[in-house]
DNA sequence: AAGGATAAACAACAGGGTGTTCATTTTTAG
DNA sequence: CTAAAAATGAACACCCTGTTGTTTATCCTT
C-alpha cells in the first residue's frame, strides 16, 4: 500500500466507492480490474499501485466492517454492567451496528455477497454464544447448542437480508425485537394460533 | 445442447463431475473453462459444444435438482392426504430429499455454493409457508409472517449446512426435528432454562 | 459388414483482461 | 522552490475466451 498523502487517500476512496458500486450490480468475479477503474476515474496502473488484486481491496474493506462490527459490540458484551444488556438490548445494538454500516452489509451480505464474510461473521459469535447457552440449558446436549446456533445465526443474516431488500425502512430495534421473539419463542412469536384464541395482547402495529 | 448419443452422454457425464469436482475447492468464478477441461479429460472445444458457458452448466444441474427437491416435495404437499403430513413429517422429508441430493447440495449450498440458487429455493417455499401462516395467525401482521420466513428459511439452509459440514452423519429425521424444535419453540427446543429447572424429559441422547 | 451421419479431437485465430514496466506529468510536503 | 511521491498513458507478454475449420473416431442404418 501507498503512503497517508493526500492523493493517495483520494485514490482510494475513489477506489472503494467504485467497489461498492459495482457490487450492487454484480459479484465481485464478475468484475475486472479495468472496469473498475473506469467507474473509479483512475488509471488502471493505479489500482496495482494500491491494491494486489479486487480480492485484496475487498478483504481490507471487509476487514475494517469487521472491527467496526466488534468494536460496536465490545461494550454490549462487557461483563461490567450485567445488569444493563439485556438480551434485547443486545440485540438491537447489533441490528443498529449493522444498519450504520449498510453499505458494506449490502457489498458483504447482499445478493452479490462474499459468504466466505458472513461465515467469518457467524464464528466471531459462535463460542461465546454456544458457551453462553451452555450456562442457561444446562440439560441441553453440545450437538443441540451448535445447531441452535447454526439456525439462529443463518436466521439472522436471513433477516438482515430482507431487512436490507427493503431499504432498512423499519428501525434497528423493531427488527431486533422480530428476531429475538422468534429466537425465543419460536412460532410463538406469531402469536396465539387459531384454535387456541384469547383477547390478544401482541407485539404489531 | 448435443443429442443423446453414447459419447455425448458419457461426455456430459465427465463434464458435470468435473464440476462437482472443482466446486469442492472454489467458486465457480475461479474456474475456468480450461481448467475444468483438464479435469474432465475433454477438448475445450467440446466443452463449448455441450454448454454456453460455466453458469450455464451449474444452471442446469441447479434446475435439476430444484425438480428432484419439489417432486420429492409435492406429496408431501398435496391436499389429499391432510391427515398423513404432520408438519414434522413434511419437514422431515425435506431434509430427506436433501439428504439424497447431497452432491448438489454441497455444490449449490456449500460454502462455494450459488447464493442466488439459495435464494430461489427459499422463494419456492415462500408464498405457500406465508398463506399458511396466515391461517393459523390470523393475528399477526402480514409484514411479522413474512420476517418470520425470511428467518426460518434461512435459518433452515443454516442448519443444512452445518449438517454438510459434518458429513451429514445424523439421520433426516434428527435434523428435522431439531429444525422444527427451533421453528416451533425457540430457545425453548434447548429445554428448561437453569431457574426454572425442574424433572427434565429431553429430546437429546 | 459397409457407408453416411454425427460427434469429438485438434489446431489456429482474434479479442480482451491481466499484471508489470517505463517515461512523463502532476501534486504534495518540507 | 525543490525534491519526493503519486498518477498517468503507453507498451509488453501472458493467459483465457469463444469461435471456426479440419480431421478422426464412433454411431446407426441398411
Amino acid at each position: 500500500m501507498r503512503g497517508t498523502d493526500h492523493r493517495s487517500r483520494i485514490t482510494r476512496l475513489l477506489i472503494r466507492r467504485a467497489l461498492t458500486e459495482l457490487l450492487r450490480q454484480k459479484p465481485l468475479q464478475s468484475i475486472t480490474v479495468k472496469e473498475l477503474c473506469e467507474v473509479a476515474g483512475i488509471n488502471r496502473g493505479t489500482f496495482y499501485a494500491h491494491y494486489i488484486d479486487l480480492y485484496a481491496l475487498r478483504e481490507e474493506m471487509e476487514g475494517e466492517m469487521l472491527q467496526d462490527f466488534q468494536q460496536a459490540l465490545s461494550p454490549l458484551l462487557e461483563e461490567e454492567q450485567p445488569d444493563e444488556r439485556t438480551p434485547l438490548k443486545i440485540t438491537a445494538g447489533i441490528f443498529q451496528c449493522l444498519k450504520d454500516n449498510a453499505e458494506v452489509c449490502t457489498m458483504t451480505l447482499g445478493p452479490y455477497g462474499d459468504k466466505a464474510f458472513a461465515a467469518k461473521l457467524i464464528n466471531i459469535g459462535r463460542e461465546k454464544c454456544v458457551d453462553s447457552y451452555r450456562r442457561y440449558f444446562t440439560n441441553a446436549s453440545r450437538k443441540q447448542l451448535e445447531y441452535y446456533y447454526a439456525f439462529v445465526s443463518a436466521g439472522c443474516i436471513g433477516l438482515l437480508e430482507k431487512w436490507l431488500s427493503e431499504g432498512m425502512t423499519s428501525s434497528a430495534e423493531e427488527v431486533a425485537e422480530i428476531a429475538q421473539g422468534i429466537m425465543m419463542s419460536g412460532v410463538g412469536f406469531l402469536g396465539q394460533a387459531k384454535g387456541a384464541e384469547r383477547s390478544g395482547d401482541r407485539e404489531d402495529a
